[in-house]
This record gives C-alpha cells, sequence and structure tokens, in this order.
DNA sequence: ACAAAAGTGTTCACTGTACACCCATGT
DNA sequence: ACATGGGTGTACAGTGAACACTTTTGT
C-alpha cells in the first residue's frame, strides 16, 4: 500500500453508483435492484459498491456494471458526484454517480433473478433508497442534453434496428413526438446509417428496412458533436 | 461522530480542487497557486483543499474558494471526479473539481499575495501539478458549452459593462470572433440586457453605452436554458 | 478637420416545421 | 379487396450569416 504523508485528514468512504438505461422498443427503462446490504436491505436501488483503496473510481464503476451484468463493453461515463453529509442514513458515505446504457436484450435473465434486478419504466419508478431518487432525475436530464449532442441513442438499440424503432426511442427519450418524415429525413441527412438490405417483417405485413451504422461516421459525430433538435 | 454499519471497506482521502476563471476585458483567465504543501510544494496548482468526515463535498468547495478569495456568492458548480489511483504521487486522493466564475475585480490584489496567487490567461498557463491540466482543460470545454446554454458570461463581468465587453468576453470564450452587428441583435433580443443612460468613456471619444441586467429574466434564462450560437 | 470607436439595417441562404397521400403486403 | 403500417415531397417562415456606412466627440 502506497504511503501517504498526508497527515490530519479525514478518510471517506467512496462508493460508486450506477444508473443503468434500456429500451424495450416503447418505453426508456432502468435497471434496479434489490438492496442487498442493511441499512434499506430488501428496497429498490441504484446498483453499487464500494471504491477500493488500490482501484480508480472509474474502473470501480466498471466492476459493479459487469458484476451486475455480465456485460463488458458497456458504455459508461460519469454523471456527479453527490457529497452530502447525510444522504446515506448509516455513515459518511459520498457516491460516484456513473450512468450506463445497454441494450436491453443483452441483460440475461438470469442476471435478473441473482440480483433480483428489474427494468422500470421511467415513469413508473419505484421509491429508492437515500438520495437515488435524485441521482436518477438528473441522469435523466444528461441522458437528454447527451441525445442531443451526441448520437448515443443507438447505445441503447440492436446492431440492425429500423426507422421506426429509432424514432421511437427519441420519442421516449424526449417525452413527445416527431413528424416521420422529418425525423427521417434529419437522420438521413447526418450520413450516420446504413439501409440494408433486409426488411423486419415483425410489425407490418409490409415490413420496414433495417439499418445500421456507419460506424466511422458515428465515431467522427460522438467526438465532434451534432445538433440533434 | 456518526457510526456506520459499512465494514471492511476502504477510506478514502477526499480532495476538492477549484479552478476560477475570470475575465479581464481581454483574456479569459485562471487564477492558480502556488501550492503550499509537500509534495510538489511551491509549484503552480488548482486551489484544492480536503473535505472533512462532517463536511459536505459542496461545503468544502465552497470554503476553499471563500478562504482563497475572501469572496462569499461565488458562481460555483461541480465539474468533474478526477478518481485515477497514481494521480496524486503522495497517496490515494480522489479529486472532486469545481469551477467558479469570478469578477475579476472583486480579488484582492492582498489576498493574491497571501497566497502567492496568480492569473494567467489560459494560452499561457504554466505547468501545474499531477493531473490539473487535465482538470483545467477539461473545464474550459464546460465552460464554452455552458456559455451557449446559460447566461453565465455575466457572473464573468462587472455590473456595468458595455456591449463591446459582452462581446470580448464571448470571442475569449469561443477564441473566435463576431460580427458586431449580428452580436448585438441577437444579445439584445434576448430581452436580457438593460439600456441605462451612463457612458463609459474610457475606450472611446464617443464613448459606449452602459448595461445591466434584467435579473428576472436572468434568472429565467438560466433556468430553462437558451440557445446562444 | 480628423482620428477613433460606437452604433445601426438589409439581403440571402438555409434549416426547421407543418402537412397528406400512395405503396406493399398478408390475410 | 381490404386493412395495416411503411415510405415519401413541398411550401413557408424564421434564423443565422454576410456585409459598410454614418455618428459622435476629443484633440
Amino acid at each position: 500500500m502506497k504511503n501517504t504523508v498526508y497527515k490530519n485528514t479525514d478518510k471517506i468512504l467512496l462508493a460508486v453508483d450506477c444508473i443503468i438505461f434500456g429500451f424495450d422498443g416503447k418505453d426508456l427503462k432502468a435497471l434496479l435492484v434489490k438492496r442487498a446490504i442493511e441499512p434499506e436491505i430488501g428496497k429498490w436501488s441504484l446498483m453499487g459498491g464500494f471504491v477500493k483503496e488500490n482501484e480508480s473510481v472509474d474502473a470501480a464503476a466498471t466492476r459493479v456494471l459487469s458484476l451486475q451484468t455480465g456485460l463488458s463493453e458497456i458504455y459508461m461515463e460519469q454523471l456527479y458526484c453527490f457529497g452530502d453529509v447525510e444522504r446515506d442514513t448509516a455513515g459518511r458515505v459520498v457516491s460516484i454517480v456513473y450512468f450506463a446504457l445497454i441494450k436491453i436484450d443483452d441483460y440475461s435473465k438470469d442476471l435478473m433473478k441473482e440480483h433480483h434486478a428489474k427494468w422500470f419504466s421511467l415513469d413508473m419508478l419505484p421509491t429508492v433508497v437515500f438520495d437515488h431518487r435524485k441521482m436518477i432525475d438528473l441522469s435523466i436530464l444528461r441522458l437528454q442534453e447527451k441525445v442531443v449532442s451526441h448520437p448515443i441513442g443507438f447505445e441503447l438499440l440492436p446492431a440492425k434496428f429500423t426507422l421506426q424503432q429509432l424514432q421511437a426511442l427519441y420519442e421516449a427519450v424526449y417525452n413527445t413526438t416527431f413528424d416521420n418524415r422529418n425525423f427521417t429525413k434529419k437522420i438521413l441527412s447526418l450520413g450516420l446509417l446504413v439501409k440494408l438490405n433486409e426488411k423486419d417483417k415483425g410489425s407490418s405485413k409490409k415490413g420496414s428496412f433495417l439499418y445500421e451504422f456507419n460506424h466511422d461516421q458515428y465515431r467522427q459525430l460522438n467526438k465532434e458533436g451534432l445538433r440533434f433538435l
């Protein structure tokens, strides 16, 4: 263990909490778990864990996410540090909140049972422990800002998707509706989508064309930002 | 001291570092101090301090800021948590970075000497300790994003200011130039400015009118966001 | 009278938005 | 044949961007 020269300073418990968003084709959802430790055991909660002495905060978030979801390579971003003295009723714990986006089908039913996890629509969230509600509210705001300026919405969709699915996602994020002609025009003009020679026949007799991303353009727009809306 | 039920978990030193921006009428500047403790004592650094067990992280940032500047009621915002294991060469310290905006004339020369502080133009920053350079770079980005969507630029100007000063500030933030007719038109259309019956004769024979904010409109736009640029 | 900065309008291109009908297919 | 969702084009208004001359006043 590395020694420190800083004396007479307080050490504090540091946690990470992760909010995971998914999209089921209709609603935006957040993945919550039943808290496994006291206090407030059994109540709905974001998934979290403590940061270890020899572990970066980012690594702690990655660890918690992969432990709970079984997934690596998750899109993840630091959201905010919640540092009120009384935020955790059982002790002084400062929490760094991360938000993550996953394709909802990637999350296995087995893990769901194992961790007592459940997807909740954002407008039907249960009561959650501590200040987790504030964390969720902030992350929804951040998701909206982010979607305007970066094509991260795609992190939530399967590799092949229809324009209808994409539009439904944007409508769910903004909780509004868009004119489908304008939406199509706008999104295609970004040069981000590649039209495939395949149709998804799941939702209509005619079937609708599937698209995938132009990954180069995706990275480009993610780096330099875009303006949708 | 509140007891904790969390056992076998590592406690970590938590610091806050503050980056303070100011504007001298021409350049955007950051306030740096000579680090007062080992290691790296005497090197340029953001001003910082440790979070105490019974103090919220926000309160720690406020404490550091008022201690160093003598000012209360500073515009301040949490920026990011830097949590790499090796970021501080002398021990494991996780740092929460805040950025603050002050009117450069509010910062007294006396405190400047007392803390060995100095304003640096953003394009002439000295080498700073640890990962403080990353903190500064990130905060500049955040400042730019913020200025587009909120009228925070005004935090940096004196109570009465000319359109020329305001434009110079925006030009400094974006490191570009604007057409003065378009700038004036846009900024006046926001209903944010109140034209005074006073002129500032400091910079020309003709003198230019002073403005102040419409504080109600200011609060309104700060809450709901705006789009400049 | 002249130098130096302040102040002010118009035109044009583009982008966002509103709006409705035909197409393809399975039953 | 018909019902269902998929796919497409045009017209208008509002906004952003380019552009130059007149005004004021101290010296």
